[in-house]
DNA sequence: AATGTAAGCAACCGCCTATCA
DNA sequence: CTGATAGGCGGTTGCTTACAT
């Protein structure tokens, strides 16, 4: 099949957008709404192809955009939610309202990947349990971009546990789920002191999700509090299971499954290191 | 002050998937 | 069922800015 290409016809501008645009984009769609990116710069008489038009309104003029520094909450979320799901940004991005996935994977790229390269420099051993520095990376650190080449655990399967330091037990991943229906309370959320807590993250790979797992392995893995969070907690029809371990396994290959399965790792304030299956 | 280099970020590219005729 | 199309996503690029020398 031969995709057709959008953006090569004759005279559509590419490159960073004027104000003038962003305003004739921003009261097209405040009006007419965007139904049909394709259509839309047409329509709206922007010499610019649909992908842009979207892109620039999804990224950049969206009301709904949080714009400034990520706080240190929203990038110890990214940092779990990349142990858990990898470079899917835009189910990272989900997590956090009003950010972007761009913003999300830039972030990512810029600061949070130096930062735990930082921290991972700083364990003899990466099994071993050492707390991460929350210093941000300066611009200074002229040696970073060398570290990352050599060093990104993006690129290391086999790097099993990385710990950080939490911020707060009020993180906005907690109010995210509320504001999905899923009823989750923060109060259950008992994590130690906001400033000297710990939270054992896992990485895991594809073959996790896809293997079949037994009851009884999924019972040893999960928190040890997690049944009782599951079963007084949420709603069965609020979620993609009905209390039973075997629709939790069938739950894994979706991202409600890993939600859930990440929630509860949260939730249960435990530090637990995942058993190979 | 001038120049080189690294960091930050907006935007583009191309692939994948869902949808529809 | 098949092919065309549009939207979505992750990877990458390249420009701008900040900092170091």
């Amino acid at each position: 099949m031969v995709r057709a290409p959008c953006c090569e016809k004759k005279g559509l501008k590419k490159g960073p957008w004027t104000s003038e645009e962003d305003e004739i984009l921003t009261s097209y769609i405040q009006k007419h709404g965007h139904s049909n990116w394709r259509a839309l710069p047409k329509d709206a008489g922007l010499l610019r192809c649909g992908k842009s038009c979207r892109l620039r309104w999804i990224n950049y003029l969206r009301p709904d955009i949080k714009r400034g520094n990520f706080t240190n909450e929203e990038e110890d979320i990214i940092i779990k939610m990349h142990e858990l799901l990898g470079n899917r940004w835009s189910a990272i991005a989900a997590k956090l309202p009003g950010r972007t996935d761009n913003e999300i994977k830039n972030v990512w790229h810029t600061h949070l990947k130096k930062r735990l390269i930082k921290n991972t420099n700083n364990q003899p051993n990466s099994n071993t349990k050492k707390r991460a520095s929350k210093s941000k990376i300066k611009r200074t650190d002229s040696n970073s971009s060398t570290l990352i080449q050599s060093q990104d655990p993006s690129n290391s399967p086999n790097n099993n546990l990385i710990e950080m330091e939490t911020a707060s037990s009020n993180s906005n991943f907690s109010s995210d789920f509320s504001s999905q229906g899923k009823n989750i309370d923060n109060s259950v959320n008992n994590f130690e002191d906001p400033e000297d807590s710990l939270v054992t993250m896992l990485e895991i790979d594809e073959s996790f999700w896809s293997e079949t797992i037994t009851d009884d392995e999924i019972s040893s893995t999960m928190p040890s509090n997690s049944m009782t969070i599951i079963s007084n907690e949420l709603p069965n029809e609020q979620y993609p299971i009905n209390n039973s371990l075997e629709n939790i396994q069938k739950s894994f290959d979706d991202d409600d499954g890993m939600d859930f399965w990440y929630d509860l790792f949260i939730r249960s304030g435990e530090t637990t290191e995942l058993p190979e299956f």
